[in-house]
DNA sequence: CGTCCACCGGAAAGACAGGCGG
DNA sequence: CCGCCTGTCTTTCCGGTGGACG
């Protein structure tokens, strides 16, 4: 057993990897170059140069789905922008924040610890009433003439969970010494709706956006990549192309893009080939799809999963369902578990959530004298119901 | 036309958990 | 540490309804 381990271990290190540097297709990377965000990153230089001059830049809100390269731009500017201001002797400083940083920035005093703590001022975790963390903000913010920049990465979620208020009290901060400007990043496009109309005048003076990439756009970003990950030879044109294409045509997300290229190549590499092939590559759309169906499916709550269950199994008498088949069905399953059934009114709109999140259909259609129901039919095919079904059987112990 | 099926879906109150502030 | 508050899920109540049938 040990030595066969052993055997196989050696086997996998003396195999010739098709990878030279597969982090270069993670997220962790940061690109030497940034492509086809010429203009987003001129306008964003453009709006901060002023503080080269030590004057206030206008704040920034800058939108776009996930994987458009909002981040990557910023950071980018940022530093470019720090060296500048380094060699010009400009007191200027940059900070990057991302709300979603659980027990790091999801409060309004966590988020203002945080900031302090990447100005070198230590802040207990709990203890201090926030107006005091805030007020300690404020002097080390305001101990020297100074320009700061802060980046507030998707600062969509930072709204919903506290509202407008901590935004309010960040850009009306009074300031003697120091100036300071915001960028915030949001993968929400319509969180300036939701914005407080005081906060939104003040952090959106200017705003940027990022349109998802197309399916050349992502092509070159996938090229530059895999030149650097991947040996000479070990994938060509055409599965780039194919690669970018479907990515193009699900959402355009540049994360994604890298990500289905380094799946591809793992399957690839673990097949002993030395070249990613067509194969490959389909293959590891099939495994994006269901990963990211399973993923949704793990997030269910449990009487959503079986609702979601009852479906699977009744669609494979019948392949229309009505809101009362499944809801028996759904019924007699918690019996057989010994949970306590919810509502049909409930359970009718667990399924219609099930609809928005494109597992199933559920129309809401009229049957004349036989009533006004939903019309419920799966959305998802193939293994991947299987695979749902093991998943419920494992939760509940089937 | 009216009836009546088999639910729909709004409103509001209750249950419960987890986190905050003191 | 504890009570309170907040947010999420769920129940309860109940009026509403599109259209096949008669
Ligand atoms: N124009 C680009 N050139 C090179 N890589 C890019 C480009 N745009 C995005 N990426 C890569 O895609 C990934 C996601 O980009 P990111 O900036 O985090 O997206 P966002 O912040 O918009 O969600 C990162 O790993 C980044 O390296």
């Amino acid at each position: 057993m040990q030595t066969s381990l052993h055997n196989l271990f050696e086997e996998f290190l003396k195999k010739p990897s098709i990878f030279i540097n597969k982090e270069a297709l993670t997220p962790k990377y940061n690109p030497r170059q940034i492509l086809h965000r010429e203009d987003q990153i001129k306008l964003l230089a453009q709006i901060l140069a002023p503080s080269l001059k030590f004057e206030k830049p206008s704040n920034v809100l800058i939108y776009g789905k996930p994987g458009t390269g909002k981040t990557v731009v910023t950071k980018y500017v940022c530093a470019q922008l720090e060296l500048s201001a380094k060699s010009k002797g400009i007191p200027l400083d940059t900070l990057y924040l991302n709300c979603k940083m659980k027990k790091v920035a999801d409060t309004e005093y966590r988020l203002f610890a945080y900031l302090c703590s990447l100005l070198g001022e230590q802040v207990p975790p709990t203890g201090l009433p926030t107006n005091e963390v805030y007020n300690r903000f404020v002097k080390v913010v305001d101990s020297k003439p100074r320009m700061l920049i802060i980046v507030l990465d998707e600062i969509d979620a930072l709204v919903r969970k506290q509202g407008s208020d901590v935004l309010y009290n960040l850009t009306r901060m009074e300031l003697e010494n120091a100036k300071m400007s915001f960028i915030g990043i949001s993968n929400d496009a319509t969180l300036k709706d939701s914005l407080d109309p005081r906060v939104r005048s003040s952090l959106s003076q200017e705003e940027i956006v990022f349109p998802p990439y197309d399916a050349l756009q992502l092509r070159d970003i996938l090229w530059k990549r895999a030149e650097i990950a991947f040996t000479k030879g070990a994938v060509d044109e055409v599965i780039i192309s194919k690669c970018a294409a479907y990515s193009a045509s699900v959402d355009g997300d540049a994360r994604k893009a890298l990500d289905l290229l380094r799946i591809a190549g793992e399957l690839a590499e673990r097949e002993n080939a030395n070249s990613i092939r067509e194969e490959h590559l389909n293959e590891a759309i099939k495994k994006m799809e269901t990963d990211s169906v399973l993923e949704i499916v793990r997030k269910l709550t449990k009487h959503s999963l079986l609702v979601l269950y009852s479906t699977i199994l009744l669609s494979k008498l019948r392949d229309v369902l009505t809101t009362g088949n499944v809801y028996s069905f759904y019924c007699k399953l918690c019996e057989s578990i010994g949970l306590n059934p919810l509502t049909q009114r409930r359970v009718s709109d667990l399924l219609d959530e099930l609809d928005v999140l494109g597992l199933i259909k559920a129309e809401v259609i009229s049957k004349g004298r036989y009533g006004r129901t939903r019309e419920i039919s799966l959305s998802i095919k193939g293994e991947i119901l299987d695979k749902i079904c093991e998943l419920t059987k494992e939760v509940f112990g089937i």
